[in-house]
DNA sequence: CTTGCACCTAAAGCGGCTTCAGGTTTTATC
DNA sequence: GATAAAACCTGAAGCCGCTTTAGGTGCAAG
């Protein structure tokens, strides 16, 4: 009963296409140490089990939350250690829960700006345009202080 | 009466400051043309007038906005012909708008699972914690056709 | 005249991949 | 068994929007 062997044992485009990310994602993964060194067939070609799909998915799943790779690679490490405490992977998720809800506070002011920019242009020539009028005077922003600084809007 | 002097024409450290941000930050937007290049002192230095400052700080203030580089480019050369109709300054902030409120919706399902997530580790080991559970096996997610899927969380 | 800051250029680095260039291996069809 | 197409391989460069680094030159104050 060999039947279903292709099913265990496959190659990265099948990795890929389950996990749902592209092949090059995978290599990429595996340079930078969140994936381990693929083992080999004799033409050279990676060749994985369900077990690194598991892991894959694990990444991507953790990267779709918006983790980033550091933080994923810590996160893999704890899943490696079933009988550690949690408390670090628990403090990783709160730091990265503030840190999205700062992005929508940040991003929800910015879409209050943008709103009255585009409902007051009244479609005219530019230098009736209220959208770069705004944008030459600070001034008229509801929020003259700065919609994030220096820092990137994320 | 030329006492201030110094105020009608400075140097780049004086020019970044005023407009909120670095030195290289100009030097970069000079490189890449959305500032003209400098007119240079006897030692080589940049010197600005307060020009240049306007234009940077629409530049800084649409980049404020999260408008992308080439969406400032289109919105310079906008500003730099009052007379032509504002239609396609209107339509960059308009779709600007759209990719920002589509953003806050991913970021807002993103916090709701974060939070359930948080709110359901019970700070054990980590083979009972919900994050890692969760990051484990998708099916755990409210939302489980994906977060965001291919595409970069911002 | 020296100290120390501001300025100069060119190139590399950041994150997180994606794309490209140029080759080898596997698979499907004839 | 030949051939063509698809999948795989590696290493390097490209993306965005700057920031950082390295190694210099200019300039103003004490």
């Amino acid at each position: 009963m060999s039947h279903n062997t292709a099913n265990t044992v496959f190659g990265i485009g099948t990795l890929a296409k389950r996990a749902g990310c592209q092949v090059q994602t995978v290599r990429y993964y595996e340079k930078i140490g969140l994936l381990p060194p693929a083992t080999r067939n004799a033409g050279n070609q990676r060749r994985y089990d369900s077990a690194t799909l598991g892991r894959l998915t694990f990444i991507r799943h953790a990267r779709d939350f918006g983790f980033s790779v550091e933080a994923v690679r810590e996160l893999l490490g704890m899943a490696d250690h079933p009988n550690m405490p949690c408390d670090h992977a628990d403090a990783i998720a709160k730091r990265h829960l503030d840190e999205v809800e700062a992005r929508i506070a940040r991003l929800s002011a910015l879409r209050d700006e943008l709103k009255r920019m585009v409902a007051q242009c009244a479609g005219g020539r530019v230098d009736e345009c209220r959208i770069v009028e705004v944008l030459s005077d600070h001034q008229q922003c509801l929020h003259a202080a700065g919609h994030g600084g220096q820092q990137t809007i994320r």
